[in-house]
RNA sequence: GGCCCCUUGGCGGAACGGUAUACGCAGCGGACUUAAAAUCCGCAGCUCGAAAGGGCGUUCGGGUUCGAAUCCCGAAGGGGCUACCA
């Protein structure tokens, strides 16, 4: 630190800036006088400002973290000064697998090793400043907490919305449990990258499909950035049609699901998914082995295999055969792994003259092309070289319902699913790209799911050797009055090869007799997500011991004004957090449909060397030597100087000592001598100036700009001869929501006694931000030829006499004659000649 | 492959359709100093010119407009999401 090496000089004795000293100390001061502490007052408006709490690593706080806090922070503060009511509340995300992986690999217990990060972060976010309302802490692992979670999921439960299924899941051996879709990338685990397998499990699965409409529309009402169409993309929502074909062999009807119900009768074969249930029916005595293989091949590839559009696409022929409805043709049955099990009825009709897909395949297995759909132009296209996917019109239709050709297909398609309907062969159908939410994990480090079994069993299932059944099929609801179910202690958190999960080794846990009877509690545990689904509820009234939280303290805070975090949870977090709130609204005990007004994303923050920060890359910047070498106030400025918000920029050091130096010219205004004189025109214009567009940058998050302001404004004071104290005043309040702890000790030298975090905001003069005299730009044809300083509300007879009277730009009109005047007060004054 | 976003000095970036490059960094010159650091004051897009001044300039190509970094169309490069969703 260079600064430490200044000796005392004895002309100069002024204070130096140091933050080391002066943060701690307002640090403490908001502490003792619980500054922060969120109230309502009558009459005030509120303000609930929320950032995406962190999951408390053993990295500690990376310098990501600050940005979107000291940016809440920033709109936090202001609104106090502003007269609002604020909730900017702070908590922990702490459920998680790094701490179970920890403490497989260390016999630490989770517990131990989330308390030590908890501390951490906790003193981090402190020595940062924010002005959070730490009573109102919450921890998503705390007892308290983990109680009305399972609460909201035994409201899931009781509506129907959490259901067993035997599904294949994507099972992680690595990790020993199974994952979501949404944390699958590439077939490898979203955390490790390890490889993950389609195994069938007995999970607990959320209905968040039974939603997918409410949660697609009501995203119009929301003030998001492009996360709504993320959102709108994950929720997939296909209008189509449903058709049924007969078989030949079978009474079974194959039900396919179409957006181009048009294309029917382009049907020339049908494809099942290999796990489709009527593969098994389908399949003659002389396919029956190429089948069998085939099922096979597919149960064992890796989900990457299957999903690898680039590779060529295989199936096998079942030797059935489906009867297309519309034409009454014979169309062979195929199984083939290109077909999802899982999206919309397993089994498709395939059209290969007018779909990629079936395209590709019927050329592989030598399969019928036939067209039906022809572009509208006349064009003639070659069907056998590559499938005709746009719409256009019926081409040469043969069809029972007397299809003309030549019918546009938004018609035909309309047509073919009205005569479907006549006939009971089908109709329109909604589908969504969608999935219920695989919601267990057979993992010891979440939320126990508060449901048990009977058992059935002669003996005491607890006992080694004693044979038992646990009925899944009968799950009941753990009753309210015992929640929290809490985790046993577990001196072994590994995974195991058993997907039931390390709890199935807690017996004494697991299984209980009432009344005689044995019951089994569930094994598996919540997923990570389930605690952030509703953390901002329990911000209202974190301590409440009877309920999740009280009506009124719904009705004082409630919805959350701004919500700012990283977009890396666009899709997961955002939709079941909404998926969740939805459920809440019908249960009754919340009142808006959506939780969070206005959404952004902080722009990730990248290393010096303009790539993402990493340990391996060399690159990491640690938010704790950062404040010690230059402070928490120049950290949270600088984050908030870098660009955008949103934006995502590189860290530079000298930047950062750019923003310090301004800090302590800053400093030296309030400390230096100041005069009580009123300031001169220019200056209090500057200074109204700047309050507006500080305000205005603030509510519109573009703190870069208002930090750039409120340089010019510092930068001017400090060239007076005689710096005005109401000037440095009103400087030091604008700073306070970005450079808190600066602002609160100029504020004290200035003469103040406590905190400024409640005084107002001052008030800018609108007279005074307007120019009465402008310089505005000259053009002639258009280019830029000088300028000319004239009244704002000069005409345009001045503004043109005045421009002619510049013997430059009378030059570039070359005493030619003005055809046109453009005019626009204040802005341009453009001259057309001929 | 599909959808979305971005591209402005040496660098981070600024600019309701109106003098492009504010502010900061790095750089250069000066003041202070025995000297340096720190601080303060100035200069600073590229290019031609001794200067006055000119020409060119917001990735590239078109268009709309009196006027385009900004709006529209197309291309290139970079980033994000998604990925056989019938």
């Amino acid at each position: 630190m260079a600064s430490m090496a200044d000796a005392p000089s004895p002309s100069e004795s002024r204070p130096r800036y140091n933050p080391a000293e002066i943060e701690p100390k307002w640090q403490r001061f908001w502490a003792d006088h619980q500054t922060f502490r969120a109230t309502r007052t009558p009459g005030h408006p509120k303000l609930y400002v929320l950032d995406m709490f962190p999951y408390p690593s053993g990295a500690g706080l990376h310098v990501g973290h600050p940005e979107g806090y000291t940016a809440t922070d920033i709109v936090a503060r202001h609104a106090r000064m502003r007269g609002f009511d604020v909730l900017h509340p702070m908590g922990w995300d702490a459920f998680g697998l790094p701490a179970e992986q920890h403490a497989i690999a260390t016999g630490t217990h989770p517990r131990t090793t989330t308390v030590q990060n908890i501390q951490v972060f906790r003193r981090q976010l402190q020595m940062l400043g924010f002005s959070y309302d730490w009573s109102r802490e919450v921890d998503t692992t705390a007892p308290s907490y983990v109680a009305w979670t399972q609460w909201i999921f035994l409201q899931l439960f009781r509506r129907g919305l959490a259901y067993q299924a035997k599904i294949p899941v994507n099972w992680c051996p690595e990790l020993g449990t199974v994952l979501a879709n949404e944390e699958v990338i590439d077939g490898k685990s979203e955390r490790g990258s390890h490889p993950v397998e389609r195994v069938p499990l007995r999970q607990w699965m959320l209905r968040i499909t039974a939603y997918a409409d409410r949660l697609g529309s009501d995203l119009d009402s929301l003030a998001w950035p492009d996360t709504k169409a993320k959102q709108l993309h994950w929720i997939g929502r296909s209008e189509g049609a449903e058709i049924d074909l007969a078989l030949e062999q079978s009474t079974e009807k194959i039900r396919v699901f179409t957006t181009r119900a048009d294309t029917l009768p382009g049907v020339t074969y049908v494809v099942l998914a290999p796990e489709h249930p009527l593969v098994e029916v389908l399949t003659a005595p002389s396919q029956r082995d190429q089948v069998r293989a085939y099922v096979d091949a597919t149960r064992t590839k890796s989900e990457v295999e299957r999903t690898d559009a680039t590779k060529s696409k295989t199936g096998v022929f079942l030797g059935s055969w489906a009867v297309n409805p519309i034409n009454g043709d014979r169309v062979p049955v195929w199984a083939a792994d290109y077909v999802l099990a899982t999206y919309g009825t397993g089994a498709v009709m395939a059209v290969p003259a007018h779909d990629e897909r079936d395209h590709a395949f019927a050329r592989t297995y030598d399969l019928a092309i036939v067209q039906v759909v022809a572009p509208s132009d006349g064009t003639h296209v070659d069907i056998q070289q590559a499938a005709y996917v746009d719409d256009g019109v019926s081409f040469q239709p043969r069809t029972r319902m007397g299809l003309a050709d030549g019918t546009p297909s938004a018609e035909v398609r309309q047509q073919v699913t009205a005569w479907l309907s006549e006939q009971g062969l089908g109709g329109p159908k909604v589908t969504y790209r969608l999935r219920d939410w695989v919601f267990s994990r057979q993992r010891y480090w979440g939320e126990p799911i508060p449901i048990y079994f009977p058992v059935d069993t002669d003996g005491d299932p607890r006992k080694p050797g004693v044979e038992f059944t646990i009925r899944y099929d009968e799950p009941r609801a753990v009753d309210e009055a015992e929640l929290p179910l809490v985790l046993p202690d577990l001196e072994d958190f590994r995974p195991g090869t058993d997907p039931a999960g390390p709890l199935a080794r807690a017996t004494d846990w697991r299984f209980f007799q009432k009344d005689g009877q044995w019951f089994a509690r569930e094994t598996n545990t919540m997923p990570q997500w389930a605690g952030s689904c509703w953390y901002y509820l329990r911000f209202l009234d974190p301590n409440n011991r009877d309920r999740p939280w009280d009506p009124q303290a719904y009705e004082d805070w409630m919805p959350v004004d701004l919500y700012v975090g990283g977009s890396e949870h666009a899709v997961l977090h955002l939709l079941y957090a909404r998926f969740w709130h939805k459920v809440l609204f019908d249960v009754g005990v919340v009142r808006h449909p959506e939780p969070f007004i206005r959404l952004v994303h902080q722009g990730m923050i990248l290393g010096e060397n303009n790539e993402k920060m990493s340990k391996s890359r060399g690159n990491v910047i640690n938010p704790d030597d950062v404040v010690g070498q230059y402070g928490a106030d120049a950290l949270r400025t600088y984050e908030m100087f870098m660009g955008p918000l949103e934006q995502v920029k590189p860290w530079q050091t000298s930047g950062l000592e750019g923003v310090r130096r301004f800090l302590e010219r800053v400093f030296a205004l309030g400390m230096g001598p100041l005069t009580d004189t009123a300031a001169d025109l220019e200056t209090t214009r500057l200074v109204h100036k700047t309050l507006k567009k500080v305000g205005d940058d603030i509510d519109a998050l573009r703190f870069n700009t208002a930090i750039s302001a409120m340089m010019i404004l510092a930068k001017h004071l400090g060239q007076q001869e005689q710096v005005p104290r109401d000037a440095v005043r009103t400087l030091v309040l604008m700073l306070s929501p970005f450079a808190p702890h600066l602002g609160e000790e100029l504020w004290q030298r200035l003469g103040a006694s406590g905190s400024l975090a409640y005084e107002p905001w001052p008030t800018f003069d609108p007279v005074l931000v307007r120019d009465e005299v402008v310089t505005i730009g000259v053009q002639v044809n258009g280019k830029s030829r000088g300028a000319i300083s004239i009244a704002v509300d000069a005409t345009v007879e001045v503004a043109k006499e005045t421009a002619l009277s510049d013997a430059r730009i009378r030059s570039f009109v070359g005493g030619k004659a003005i055809k046109k005047v453009v005019y626009v007060p204040g802005k341009i004054l453009n001259l057309i000649v001929a």
